[in-house]
DNA sequence: TATATAATTTAGGCTAACCTAAATTTTTTT
DNA sequence: AAAAAAATTTAGGTTAGCCTAAATTATATA
């Protein structure tokens, strides 16, 4: 592998495809990249062995190539960049998909991590996760998303955030002087009938079961 | 005039920094658009003749460009598309005014005009307005535009309505529950570090920092 | 107004990313 | 397994967009 530089639009979006043409482990063939970037073999030929030097496929003369680890990487930023791109585009600003997606193919290769970060998290989406959700379904029987409930819904040494408390009152107030307020952590201690035992970063109190239920925990 | 492909983004490039030197009616200089672009004064030359055959400047050999009608109006497009962009990069993503600039100057050459509408409609801006307001600052004391921000900008005491909820969940389905959804008004009570205390017409509640900054309100 | 200096353009080169045509290798068919 | 067909690579060409160095033109100065 040589340099590391930025890569070109070209160049990522050859990775891109060589991606979504790898199915199993097969190494993808020259033509159907050529068939699918709309570019001439040859042209394809050339771009493959650049990305060979630089060690993001693994190229064999006349037969194909296929995405070495670090390449691997760099076709799953894309992937991510453009979903969130085509998802802001469609969901957000209403713009119909086929145009979304030439707009958010072009602009995948534009963003930087900061803003590829921001915008997920605008729409929702766990920008650490998002990775690993998409490269290979790990998810699939991995944590239910995640909930958000009143505390009343906890169990016994579950933790959680506290994220909205509800009905601003005196006796919120002085729940958040004694520390538990928008933002902190929480652990539920102990539960009994009416009563709910609490702790975060610097408190440790008592709750009715009235004011447990209006305090929204994320867990 | 010639072909009427669509602009290089290195042209349109050029032509935007050729607006930008162009106080009064003064030709701009090949050494200005030099250090501003930081391109070879060679390059420069060679890219305002190019820019000069397809009729978007207006070029005389040792004696500077300026634009034609044509090339004012590329002009004021690229300007408006890098506007909505970075005001869109820092007032909703909160992305950093530096690094939002750079992002918004290499996304301004991909935006469709579909896009940009939506995005100024998104933002509040009247996209048939815009044009009119960056032209010749028209606006200058008309009254102060509305703008749609998340509620983390607010001051308190400020009052807005909540436009936008982003972040479909658990967790907004709760918040609109307890009163808080887009349409109505909100007042900001008190602001601390990690909290905000907010009220709306049939609530009263304390949000904390990261379901704020999801919250956009317009002033 | 000559002349020195600065600005600009021209001339000629380079690279990435495309292309076509020819050569080579692999695969298929008989 | 040999020949034909298909796929791939190599060789060599083009253009945009950059560059440096040399030539030209404009400007400032003595």
């Amino acid at each position: 592998m040589a340099s590391m530089d930025a890569l070109s639009e070209s160049a990522e979006m050859m990775i891109k495809n060589i991606n979504e043409l790898a199915s199993n482990n097969e190494r993808v063939r020259t033509s159907d990249l050529s068939a699918k970037t709309e570019l001439k073999p040859a042209s394809v030929t050339e771009m493959i062995q650049r990305l060979g030097e630089i060690g993001l496929v693994d190229y064999e003369p006349y037969h194909g190539v296929h995405l070495t680890k670090q390449g691997q990487h760099v076709a799953d930023v894309i992937e991510h960049r453009f979903n969130i791109l085509q998802r802001f585009l469609t969901e957000i600003l209403g713009v119909e998909k086929e145009e979304a997606a030439e707009v958010a193919c072009r602009m995948e290769h534009i963003l930087t991590r900061d803003v590829e970060t921001r915008l997920s998290n605008f729409l929702g989406v766990d920008s650490d996760n998002a990775s690993e959700i998409i490269n290979n379904k790990i998810s699939v029987d991995s944590e239910p998303e995640p909930d958000f409930l009143p505390l009343t819904n906890f169990r016994e040494g579950k933790t959680g955030k506290v994220r909205i408390i509800l009905e601003k009152s005196k006796l919120t107030e002085t729940l958040e002087q004694a520390g538990l307020s928008p933002g902190c952590t929480i652990m539920v201690k102990k539960v009994n009938d009416k009563c709910y035992d609490v702790e975060t970063e610097n408190a440790s109190l008592s709750l009715d079961r009235d004011l447990a239920a209006k305090i929204i925990v994320q867990n």
